[in-house]
DNA sequence: CATATTATGTGATCACGCTCATATTAAATA
DNA sequence: TATTTAATATGAGCGTGATCACATAATATG
């Protein structure tokens, strides 16, 4: 293609098709969250997303490498969403167990529409051994971790180790796993769970 | 089966079918435990498990209801041949966190040739909140647990909450994680991060 | 406009874990 | 031993995620 010759008519052209492979990516995962979310994550398989999609079986992998790589799209946006709820809440006297607290609790809010797809999530994406197959999930994974790298920053961590990073991750995972089976009403044990583990992170970083 | 009628000499050709039974389960353990060695999991089907046992492809689900139920089974033996280990060479002069490292450290011995396997156990076996399908995991898990609230108790801690445990869990369960795709000759790496894991988590426990 | 080239959609097909109706073998009974 | 009943082995077949050769459509070139 020779871009250079490209003139505004090709390139509003291009964009219209552009968008059409756009609109059915945003169809493909739009299909696929309200089932995830009804049906859960197993029970939906990838020709029922194609054909609500209303594509052909195998045209949805012209999207998107694997049935995880859509999970984790999504959970992409969830945790970009909630990364910004947690900026505009966030408060300006608050010490470092408060600060991660309210970063993973914004996740979990975020997050609450695949509570049923938080396995796929676990083994794919937020492993830190996961294969770097789906480019969304190590995108999603240093996300996170540059947040919580940030917020460890802002509090005086100056270049936390790969130990450190790794523990809070273990009890960040930790939390996650045990939220993904939590039936109280409220979240109120993955949120008494969290509490304490970033309690007692907090407390071994100020030791 | 009327066993109130049973003879010595029925009961003996019993034994000796039951013998059987028990040789072919052996033998699927034993060919499954090379293969996953050498070429992991994922690379290993079920049909070269049947084939290498010299048994047809559906018997292995006589034996076993899924793959993960062998590599757990395997999890299970090398479990119980670390805890005998760790009762033997423990240390009466060990504080908390020696004894849980101690502990872990030959739990990572005793899995070493697994470790290339050691994704399907997390999933299955020693995630909180595992499907009870693989009745062998569910007592894995039991036990482990079990080992974890008798050493504390030893030193101390009278009835660890959920909470308490759910936390030793993540950082275990993260241990083993990162221990997976531990490159480092002598796992330095991941003994250093179940080094620190345990004594930040003996401090709070003592705080 | 006609043709060549490139990108995208399609569904038949594969490999996998697993199931199940049937065949085969062993045990119990007469 | 002959016959019935129970236990076990078998491999064809299913549903699934994923692939691939080919069809179709879009774009570039003459």
């Amino acid at each position: 293609m020779l871009w250079k010759s490209a003139t505004a008519a090709m390139e509003s052209l291009m964009r219209i098709t552009a968008d059409e492979k756009a609109a059915t990516r945003q169809r493909i995962l739009d299909a696929a969250k309200v089932m995830f979310r009804t049906k859960g994550f197993d029970q939906t398989t990838t020709r029922d997303i194609a054909r609500e999609t209303g594509i052909a079986a195998g045209t949805m992998f012209n999207y998107f490498n694997t049935k995880e790589a859509v999970v984790v799209e999504l959970a992409g946006h969830a945790l970009k969403k909630a990364a910004r709820d947690f900026g505009r809440n966030r408060r300006e006297d608050a010490v470092l167990a408060e600060d991660l607290f309210a970063s993973i609790a914004a996740q979990l809010r975020a997050l609450r529409p695949m509570q049923k797809s938080i396995r796929p999530l676990l083994d794919t994406a937020l492993s830190p051994v996961a294969s770097p197959k789906i480019d969304a999930a190590v995108t999603l994974r240093a996300d996170v971790s540059e947040q919580f790298v940030r917020i460890l920053t802002d509090h005086g961590v100056v270049e936390p180790s790969a130990v450190t990073l790794n523990i809070l991750w273990s009890l960040y995972v930790g939390v996650l796993t045990f939220w993904g089976g939590d039936k109280s009403p409220k979240q109120e044990d993955s949120l008494a769970q969290l509490d304490h583990s970033m309690r007692m992170f907090a407390d071994w970083m100020s030791r």
